[in-house]
RNA sequence: GGCCCUAUCGUCUAACGGUUAGGACAUGGGCUUUUCAAGCCCAGAAUCGGGGUUCGAUUCCCCGUAGGGUCACCA
């Protein structure tokens, strides 16, 4: 089966003017996630035809973004194709030459407005609540293209296109979306609607992804197929993605954050890809929780949902739990080690979050957390603190509930002698717990087990004192006790 | 405004004419329990409205309604 299809190739094409999104993100997952599952090839192409909105460092950022997620490119900026590079402004030669072909049949021609006299009849159109067409204001004969002014298209036949989108199924709209548009701009760059033909054609590029908000220019790219005499890739129209409270497409101006705040954060890529391709798709199944291997294996277009999806963080977040849950052990503690260090509180007292306490504490705090950022927030708030620092204890709440500080004092001591017979290296919670538990059912658990549990913590809440007890050690959980008791 | 697209629990979604309309997140309750967290169990919760077509519509068609998109020398 994949012998057939080896020849699929998708691009993730945006353009570098700032940070990339989840909209963003989820496009270039789902052309990323074809390609691979086609063993095709998957090309990063950059979009900077337009050097206004260009914001530096873009390309970096992106290329950071989309190897955070795995989202590995066959060519892109860093790696140009046979067909040249992946960045459009270096293929400016390319669009002429096309450019060239159109005039040569008569299909293009240059504008020989100013701006301002465009803007003037577009005012006057609005003014007669008509919409504006240029190809109104066609001229007679075409003068000959200097590249000083725009190159405009030619629409050979004004008609209804009717065209299959896989996945919106058969779509058609008309005339009043054919107009003479722009193919190449005064400042010599080409606009979007003719650059991104010429390459996804130059680059054979078999399946377009987008999002929806290029349904209604389709006509015009299908009148320049036409003109061209390229066909058409297969159109993937993606849905949007949608503000929570789903009143408008999720965009940077409505707090759509930088893909890489998440990575910050404490998100995991596979978590994050997980649930971008949950939003606008579904494997048919019930399955939730895909590692990337499993999303390349399930992910079809046939699948792909036609409705927006509102963006919803607590499935985010809930994703993230089950994959910090599936993480190795050594992912764990280098995860855990890079996001304690940048613990303030870890800093000021120059606390030593070694490979060994960590690993100790790892399945106490991974209980605890959503995302790993949590974990820094955890040790600023001094949650952990009890195991770094022997912790103050308030006497009074030592005592279970109404039973008084002599039978406190009196399980404190018990389950010191308990303690006491276990060797430092037999020492674990498991141990502990054997050996304490028998004394708890006989006595109470409640009356053995919150004293032995504060005393080690001092705090309200906390983990069971088994767990505490194994972290801290023989002689640390041993001193906890008596300096506990004594002050009773 | 013209054109285009979309419409199942609060949210992500399943059901490609016949199901008690399923799952997940979130919510509520319970169990477990020394506190917290986790875990387990249970519950509530939806086919936008109106017409057709059909023995039978979530599903097909039409009309509304609502939301979204688009009408640039931006992509």
């Amino acid at each position: 089966m994949d012998t057939n299809n080896r020849n699929i190739v998708t691009r993730f094409a945006p353009s570098p003017t700032g940070f990339m999104h989840i909209g963003g993100v989820r496009t270039a997952l789902f052309a990323y996630l074809w390609a691979r599952k086609n063993r095709g090839t998957f090309i990063l192409r950059i979009e900077d035809t337009d050097k206004e909105r260009e914001v530096a460092g873009s390309i970096e950022h992106i290329q950071e973004s989309l190897r955070w997620l795995g989202l590995e490119w066959d060519f892109g900026p860093d790696k140009p194709g046979t067909f040249g590079s992946c960045i459009q402004s270096e293929r400016l030669p390319t669009y002429l030459e096309f450019a060239h072909r159109l005039i040569e049949k008569g299909l293009a021609y240059p504008d020989p407005y100013s701006s301002e006299q465009v803007a003037e009849f577009r005012k006057q159109a609005e003014a007669e609540k008509r919409p504006f067409l240029f190809r109104n204001h066609r001229p007679e004969a075409f003068e000959k293209w200097d590249s000083t002014k725009p190159l405009r298209f030619k629409v050979p036949e004004i008609k209804r296109y009717r065209w299959h989108d896989a996945v919106r199924g058969d779509l058609e709209a008309g005339e009043e979306a054919l107009d003479d548009f722009i193919l190449i701009k005064s400042d010599g760059y080409p606009t979007y609607n003719f650059a991104h033909i010429i390459d996804d054609f130059s680059m054979g590029v078999t399946h377009i992804m987008r999002a929806d908000e290029f349904i209604s220019s389709t006509p015009r790219f299908l009148s320049l197929y036409e003109a061209l005499g390229i066909a058409p890739p297969v159109f993937v129209t993606l849905p949007p993605i949608l503000r929570d409270d789903r009143t408008k497409k999720l965009g940077k101006r409505d707090g759509a954050k930088d893909i890489l705040d998440y990575r910050a954060e404490g998100y995991l890529p596979e978590a994050m890809a997980n649930f971008l391709a949950l939003t606008g798709w579904n494997p048919g199944t019930e399955q939730e929780i895909f590692t990337m291997d499993d999303l390349i294996a399930a992910f079809d277009i046939a699948k792909i949902q036609k409705a927006g999806a509102a963006f919803n963080e607590e499935k985010l977040l809930w994703a993230n739990r089950e994959h910090i849950k599936n993480l190795s052990h050594e992912s764990l503690l280098r995860i855990l080690a890079e996001f304690g260090a940048k613990s303030s509180r870890v800093a000021e007292k120059k606390w030593d979050l070694s490979e060994e306490f960590l690993s100790k504490i790892a399945p106490i705090v991974v209980e605890r957390l959503s995302v790993f950022g949590e974990f820094t927030a955890m040790l600023d708030a001094g949650e952990f603190d009890y195991f770094l620092e022997e912790p103050t204890v308030d006497a009074s709440k030592i005592v279970w509930k109404e039973e008084g500080p002599e039978k406190a004092r009196d399980a404190l001591l018990r389950v010191s002698e308990i303690l006491e017979k276990i060797s430092e290296s037999n020492w674990n919670s498991e141990a502990v717990k054997e050996a304490i538990w028998p004394y708890a059912e006989e006595r109470g658990r409640g009356g053995v087990l919150w004293p032995m549990r504060y005393s080690l913590s001092g705090k309200d809440k906390s983990p069971d004192p088994f767990t505490i007890a194994g972290v801290l050690g023989r002689e640390e959980t041993l001193k906890r006790l008596k300096v506990a008791a004594e002050n009773l």
